[in-house]
RNA sequence: GGGAGUUUAGCUCAGCUGGUUCAGAGCAUCUGCCUUACAAGCAGAGGGUCACUGGUUCGAACCCAGUAACUCCCACCA
């Protein structure tokens, strides 16, 4: 035999990739078959494949590789997302290097930049896909800022707009002073940090010492009537508070009620407010109001209707409203005011202090929150059909725990912020008149005519608004805006929502995606569904785990601790990194990822391999009768009891569990068994029918594997074992193996010939007999309720071959000078007349009824317990009894064996 | 602070309807084998207070309550 021992899954994935694409059993057209369709999560055009890919589209294409073999239309729709922020930011640094800066280029010419950049880059994780083996439909692969999309988004807009749920509203966002931009939530990375904690004099208007009337500079308790203290980490930002806060049940301030204070410095007046957000134990129990410079102030000003006073400029330093210290950067201007305040007496002590800041993911800068002018999408009405889809069952989420988190999150939703402040993306489609009015819609031109319309109003100034005068929104729709969409829009559903694409595919079936996600995007996507097909997106939503390492902490780029998934392959195989990955990690598990489990992928396949190694080196004498009927037959059972424990494995979405499944009935049921039974002598020939029925088992098995290792399965299936195929015989599209009758006497009956021959082969390791010596063994049969005998004459060869014993001897007595054990109630013995240590021997059945006599004991204490005879359903009497029968007749031949021994 | 979850062998995890298919798999460890398909292999072995405390039950890894530790999501106290 000429073969390699190992397989070399390099060329064979190469090849069979391109056959599978020419060949095109990847395409999917709608037809009479059931369809079965999945659309991918579009990765970010900016991504490259790392470890989250690799298990999110393992699930997906087995799946959709699993559909396809049953039959049905299997369809999987690829994509990217065009990820705003990201490629914003990768197309800015692209720019860098040439020496641009995007201020100085117009935005058609930036979008002519991002374009190029995304042509150059974006397509490479697809291609890394491929490597996967996904089987993806790449004819459909679509682009979330391509035309047809970018229409979708902007017709939903508009249809949105129009039925009131998009409007325009002030938001604090995170602003980025470096880049002069606002930040998304995701962008912002929280540090703790050591800062102080500054405690504030206010002076109190009207109190008891008259205005003006000069602070003591001593150390002074805050509880005074002149004055109240705040504490804040923030002192700069005292010019632009708009009121103090305080606990309406906080006794130690009742006096302060409906009292005014000045601010510091430039002694503006400011009221003191009622609210119970204020906590009374931290701090002072003071509360300064600023509403520009912090969202829950904000709120709270928006409640108590204080002005804004905002006195930020866009880079950081202080403007004009400030008053004091204009111009100053924000942070020396805290370290100035602090000198200022603690000269005039205002600053009573200072702390230090730990709290989280946020800084820019890209520049570091200090996140500062800033309030502007964002549109928004309302919610509520979106959510509840939304939220009804999921408790009624009609989407299935898969695994149930994340119903109560998505409930929870869709009682309690927020609007959702969809605009963002930069150029990559689906620009806003409103246009702003010059007055500062604006309409929606798609083009500049409709624009105009909703915008005349507007003038037409008596109020008007009249018609002399040109289309020029017109100006476009300037920010984007956030990504989420477009890949919501994405289960409609992939099949041009918005397009022309009755082509036969949408209506043969929609709704989809499957959904595969992490759970960080299930808020941003699916439960949006289900609202989308809703709202534009009036219908569900998808029925089952499969959660993914994270992918960690070892010690358990995210993969990331910033840690280094992500393994290069195409490195993974070259080394193990795509399919055994397939297999690792799946190995363990059951839906909404984590996977805590170690390149072991792929080496153990690797080990799998290559003991398939050799499998069909062994099998092609048989030679067939048509004139040998076929001795292995029990083998086969058993086989055959073993077999369809695997698919149907597989099948039910796959229908709760028990993914690894279907793997280990597959990989125990493969590697223990098939190579460990029964090629070892069937297996003839080397170098003697094996019947005809033997191998006939070997070689359909193993293209079986090759079908089953296929899912989960599409390359060594296809490898195999063309392998010269099964003669000539047909171009377009190939294993991807094979029909799955349908289950036969299940004999479950023979199943068991070859459990018990299994344990006799692991108890020879304990014998020969025991009493280190090498397992070329051949033995001989009898069996003494006793029946008893439970343990019907098994005709062991049936079994008589695989217990031969498997044993190495010369002949196999029904007896009536028991037999002396052996060594004997017990499966189920029958005695066996081996003729071991030398070395036989009588000592040991009698230890071991000691232990062993030790253990009988236990054990005996704890079901007769059942069975003498009234309440257990009077409560216990029937059923499991009888098993009691029937263990209590089995055991006394176990401890007879012990006894027996015993006996005999000590004569 | 609100919500969800996890805790079973050294590690990663199964254990689905409470009861002999109930304490299991793989990796790791140990022992013996280069036995003509496979040392990426074969044959075996050891390893457990099912987090803790109570409760329900004839019977609990499983159901209930409490405690502890950890994880994730959301909101974050100036």
């Amino acid at each position: 035999m000429n073969i390699s021992k190992t397989y070399q899954p390099k060329e064979a994935e190469e090849k069979w990739y391109s056959y599978w694409l020419e060949h095109k059993f990847f395409k999917s057209v709608p037809d009479e078959r059931e369809p079965y369709t999945i659309v991918m999560p579009p990765p970010n055009v900016t991504g490259v494949l790392h470890m989250g890919h690799m298990l999110n589209n393992t699930i997906q294409d087995v799946l959709i590789r699993r559909a396809r073999m049953k039959g049905k239309n299997a369809c999987w729709v690829p994509g990217t997302d065009h990820a705003s922020i990201a490629t914003e930011a990768k197309v800015v640094a692209m720019l860098k290097e040439r020496g641009i800066t995007k201020k100085d280029i117009t935005r058609d010419e930036y979008m002519k930049y991002a374009w190029e950049w995304k042509e150059k880059y974006g397509g490479i994780i697809l291609e890394q896909l491929k490597k996967l083996g996904a089987s993806c439909d790449w004819d459909r692969t679509r682009f979330t800022m391509e035309h047809d999309l970018s229409e979708a988004v902007f017709d939903t807009f508009i249809h949105l707009h129009k039925k009131g749920l998009i409007y325009r509203g002030v938001r604090m966002v995170n602003w980025d002073p470096i880049g002069k931009t606002g930040v998304s939530d995701e962008e912002v990375i929280r540090k703790e940090v050591n800062q102080k904690l500054y405690y504030i004099r206010y002076k109190v208007v009207n109190g008891e010492l008259s205005e003006g009337s000069e602070l003591p500079t001593t150390h002074h308790s805050p509880l005074t009537t002149h004055y109240l203290t705040v504490a804040t980490t923030r002192p700069e930002t005292i010019m632009a508070d708009a009121a103090i806060c305080i606990n309406p049940n906080d006794e130690r301030y009742t006096h302060l009620h409906g009292k005014k204070v000045l601010i510091p410095l430039i002694n503006r007046e400011i009221p003191v407010i009622l609210d119970e957000y204020v906590s009374m134990d931290f701090g002072t129990g003071c509360l300064k109001v600023t509403p520009a410079h912090d969202l829950n102030d904000y709120e709270l000003g928006q409640k108590h209707n204080l002005p804004v006073i905002d006195i930020l400029n866009d880079d950081g330093t202080l403007n004009e409203n400030a008053k004091i210290l204009v111009g100053e950067d924000r942070f020396a201007a805290r370290k100035k005011i602090v000198v200022l305040l603690e000269t005039d007496g205002y600053l009573e002590k200072v702390e230090d202090y730990k709290s989280q800041i946020g800084f820019s993911e890209r520049t570091d800068a200090v996140i500062e929150p800033k309030l502007s002018m964002q549109w928004f999408c309302k919610m509520e009405e979106l959510a509840k059909p939304a939220l009804d889809y999921v408790l009624e069952g009609e989407i299935k989420l898969i695994p149930e725990k994340f119903v109560n988190t998505y409930r929870h999150w869709m009682e309690n939703i927020r609007d959702w912020c969809i605009s963002r402040q930069l150029w990559w993306g689906q620009q806003i489609p409103a246009w702003y008149l010059p007055d500062g009015q604006y309409v929606v819609a798609k083009t500049r031109e409709a624009a105009y005519g909703e915008a005349k319309n507007l003038r037409s109003h008596p109020s008007a100034d009249g018609s002399n608004l040109k289309a020029e005068d017109l100006v476009q929104d300037e920010d984007v729709l956030d990504t989420w805006f477009s890949s919501w969409l994405w289960p409609i829009s992939v099949f041009d559903g918005f397009k022309d929502p009755n082509n036969d694409d949408i209506n043969y595919y929609y709704p989809t079936n499957d959904l595969v995606t992490a759970p960080e996600i299930l808020f941003l995007w699916v439960a949006r996507m289900i609202m989308a569904g809703n709202e534009f097909r009036d219908e569900v997106p998808f029925k089952n939503v499969y959660l993914t785990g994270v992918v960690r390492d070892k010690l358990g902490r995210k993969m990331s780029k910033s840690l280094g601790n992500s393994p290069d998934p195409l490195d993974l392959m070259k080394k193990y195989g795509a399919d055994g990194v397939r297999v690792g990955m799946l190995r363990s990690s059951p839906a909404g598990n984590d996977l805590m990822f170690d390149e072991s489990h792929c080496e153990w992928g690797r080990n799998f396949f290559n003991k398939i391999w050799n499998a069909s190694r062994l099998i092609k080196g048989w030679t067939v004498d048509k004139d040998l009768k076929n001795n292995n009927r029990v083998a086969i037959d058993w086989f055959e059972s073993k077999f369809s009891e695997a698919l149907v424990e597989i099948e039910g494995n796959f229908a709760q979405y028990r993914i690894s569990e279907a793997l280990m499944s597959t990989y125990k009935l493969v590697w223990d049921n098939f190579c460990s068994e029964y090629l070892e039974m069937i297996k003839p002598g080397y170098q003697l020939p094996i019947d005809a029918d033997t191998y006939g029925v070997t070689v359909s088992f193993l293209e079986n098995i090759l079908k089953i594997l296929h899912p989960f290792m599409p390359f060594i399965s296809e490898e195999l299936w063309h392998d010269d074992l099964f003669g000539k195929r047909a171009e377009y015989d190939c294993c991807i599209v094979a029909q799955l193996p349908t289950y036969g009758k299940i004999n479950a006497q023979l199943l068991d009956e070859m459990e018990i010939i299994k344990q006799v021959i692991t108890k020879i082969k304990n014998i020969r390791n025991n009493k280190q007999i090498s397992q070329k010596e051949i033995l001989s063994l009898s069996v003494k049969e006793n029946p008893t309720i439970t343990y019907k005998t098994i005709p062991y004459k049936n079994y008589e060869l695989i217990i031969k071959k498997l044993g190495n014993i010369s002949d196999l001897n029904i007896v009536s007595e028991k037999l002396n000078g052996a060594i004997s054990f017990m499966v189920s109630t029958d005695e066996f013995y081996v003729p071991f007349e030398e070395n036989l240590d009588p000592v040991a021997e009698i230890t071991r059945l000691q232990k062993e009824k030790e253990y009988l006599v236990g054990f005996l004991r704890s079901v007769n204490s059942k069975l003498e317990n009234e309440r257990f005879m009077s409560s216990a359903k029937p059923a499991i009497i009888e098993v009691e009894l029937k263990k209590k029968a089995d055991t006394e007749s176990k401890l007879r031949i012990l006894e027996e064996s015993l006996s005999s021994l000590a004569n």
